[in-house]
DNA sequence: ATAATAACTGACTGGTCAGTCACGTGTCAA
DNA sequence: TTGACACGTGACTGACCAGTCAGTTATTAT
C-alpha cells in the first residue's frame, strides 16, 4: 500500500467518522490530504471503493490479531483476556469508522463489503466460541450461541464508554472484569434460549455465489475487452468454459486465475472466483 | 398530530430505515405517500425536521411506556421482566430506524435531537436503575453502573438477533432469560468497574432531575392515593410545598421523607428526591 | 540537455436534490 | 354565483458533488 493510499484512508476514516460517508465529499477529503481532487482518484476507482479499502484494511487487521491469539502460548484465561483487550484496542481505535459504516447500511454496501463483514463476524465467533470451550469446557457447547450474544453485547456496552470516554479504562482491567462476569453466568445456566442456527442466521448476509452470475460477469468482462487475443480474455474464456462442466477442475481455474492478477478489470470477478471455489 | 403528518412519518421512516437518511431523497418519500413535493413542505419545514419529528415520536411512546412500568402494581421482578419486553418490542418495531441514527451520527444530528436522545437514554438509565434496586436491593447500588452497561449490551446483542430473524424470539421467555443471567451476575459481583461519572458522562448525558419533574411525580402519587387522611398523602403533600419555597429546608423533606419507607407508591420519588437533594 | 514518462492538478460536466413559488383546485359562507 | 381561503401541485432554481480530462509539473532515462 503507497503512502499516498495510506494517507487518504487515514484523513478520509476520520472525516467519514466525523461527518458520515455521505456528508464526506472527495474535495473535503483532498483537502485534508493536501492534494488534488484528480490526484485521488489515481489511488481509488470511486468514492466507494475508498470505503471498501478503509473497511478492508481495518478488518484485515482485526482478523490477523484475532488469529493470533488462537495460537499464542498462553493458559485459556489469558488467551480470553487478550481477546478481548485486542478487541477493545482496535475496536476503539477505528470504532467511530468501524460503528458508524459497518453496523448499519448507513453507507452503500455491496456484495464485496459484505463479504468482509461476514468474514469479520465468522473470524470473531469462531475465536471466541474457541477460546469460550478452551477455558469452560464441552459442557458449555449448548451455550455457546447465547454466550457469544451476550458477551458480544457486553463487549458493545463498554466499547460505547471507551469511545465517549477516550481511554478512560484499562482494557486489561476491563477484560478480567468480564471474564469475572462470563464465569458467574457460566455457574448460573440452566437451559439455553438461542439455538445455533438462530445465531447464525444473524445478519441474514449470505451471498453465495451462483455459477451463472459468474459466467454472466465473466461474459461482460471478455465483452470489454474484444480483444480475442488477449490474455485476460484467453483466460477468462477458459474458466467461463471450464465453470459449465459439472465437475470442472480447479486447477485449471486458479492457473487462469494467475493471468488475472494484474487486470484491474477482472478484480472483481476474481474475488468472486475466490469465493465461489471455497463454498 | 394530522393524519398527513402521519402518513409521511410512517413512510419516512420505512425509507429512511431501508436507505439511510442522505439516500433517501425528498421525492421518493412523497412518491411513497402519492403526495407532492410541495405538499410535504405544508406538513414539514424541512427533511431535517421531519427527521426530528419521527425521532420524537417514537422516543415520546417509548418513554412514555417505561414511565408507566415505573407506577405498575407488580411484583419487582415482573416491572423489571415488563421492562425488557417493552424495550424489546418498541425497539424492535422501529428498530431499524432507531438503530440507523442511534448508532452512527450519519445523519444531521442538532441540539434538540441530542437533547430527546439524552432524555430517552436518562430515562431507560433511570427506569433500569430503579428497577434494579427495587429487584436486588440497595446493596447493588455501586454495581449500578456496570450493571447498566452489561445490561444495555445484552439487550443490545439480543435486539440484533430480533431485528434480522424478525419476531423468531418470544419476549417474554427472552426477559426472563436475561433477568437469570442477571441473578447470576449480581451472585458473583465483587468490585465495581466503572463509577458513576464514567457513565455519566457518557455521550455528555448528565441526568439531573428538575424540580418541576419532582413535583408532578410526586402530584400523580397524591392522586393515586386520594385520601387526603392518609400519612403518605399529607407526607408527599408538605415536601411538594416545601419544594416550591425557594430555599425549601432540607430537614423538613428528610423528615416526611421517613414517613414514607413503607410506602411502596412512593419508592421511586424518594430514590429521585435523595439524587435531587444531593445534586 | 533533452526526451519520455510518471505524477499531479483543478476547471469542467452531467446529474442529483432540497427547498420555493406561481398556479391550480376544492370548499364553504355570504 | 362569487370570492375568499385552505389545500395541494410540480416545474424550477441554486447549490453541491462525483468523476473526467486536457494540460502542467516533477522525475527519470538517455
Amino acid at each position: 500500500m503507497s503512502d499516498k493510499k495510506m494517507l487518504i484512508i487515514e484523513k478520509a476514516s476520520e472525516l467519514f467518522a466525523k461527518n458520515g460517508f455521505g456528508a464526506t465529499s472527495v474535495q473535503e477529503i483532498t483537502d485534508a490530504c493536501g492534494i488534488s481532487k484528480g490526484s485521488f482518484y489515481l489511488s481509488f476507482k470511486s468514492k466507494e471503493s475508498l470505503l471498501f479499502s478503509i473497511f478492508e484494511y481495518f478488518s484485515t487487521k482485526l482478523i490477523d490479531r484475532l488469529g493470533d491469539i488462537l495460537h499464542m502460548e498462553a493458559t485459556a484465561r489469558n488467551r480470553f483476556e487478550q481477546f478481548f483487550v485486542i478487541q477493545f484496542e482496535e475496536i476503539a481505535r477505528h470504532s467511530d469508522f468501524i460503528l458508524m459504516h459497518m453496523r448499519e447500511q448507513a453507507s452503500p454496501i455491496n456484495e464485496e463489503m459484505l463479504g468482509l463483514l461476514n468474514k469479520l463476524r465468522g473470524k470473531a465467533y469462531e475465536a471466541m466460541e474457541n477460546l469460550l470451550l478452551d477455558l469452560y469446557g464441552e459442557s458449555i457447547q449448548i451455550h455457546l450461541p447465547d454466550l457469544i450474544v451476550m458477551l458480544n453485547g457486553i463487549i458493545h456496552g463498554y466499547v460505547e464508554i471507551i469511545v465517549f470516554n477516550k481511554k478512560m479504562l484499562n482494557y486489561t482491567d476491563l477484560a478480567n472484569y468480564i471474564i469475572e462476569r462470563t464465569d458467574s453466568i457460566i455457574n448460573g445456566l440452566t437451559e439455553p434460549l438461542l439455538k445455533k442456527e438462530q445465531l447464525l442466521s444473524t445478519g441474514g448476509i449470505t451471498f453465495s455465489i451462483t455459477l451463472e452470475e459468474l459466467v454472466k460477469d465473466i461474459e461482460m468482462i471478455k465483452q470489454q475487452i474484444q480483444d480475442t487475443e488477449d490474455e485476460v480474455f484467453i483466460s477468462l474464456d477458459v474458466i467461463g468454459q471450464e465453470l459449465l462442466n459439472p465437475n470442472f477442475r480447479k486447477p485449471v481455474i486458479s492457473g487462469m486465475m494467475s493471468n488475472l492478477k494484474n487486470s484491474e478489470l477482472s478484480e472483481g470477478v476474481v474475488r468472486k472466483l475466490v469465493r465461489f471455489l471455497n463454498q
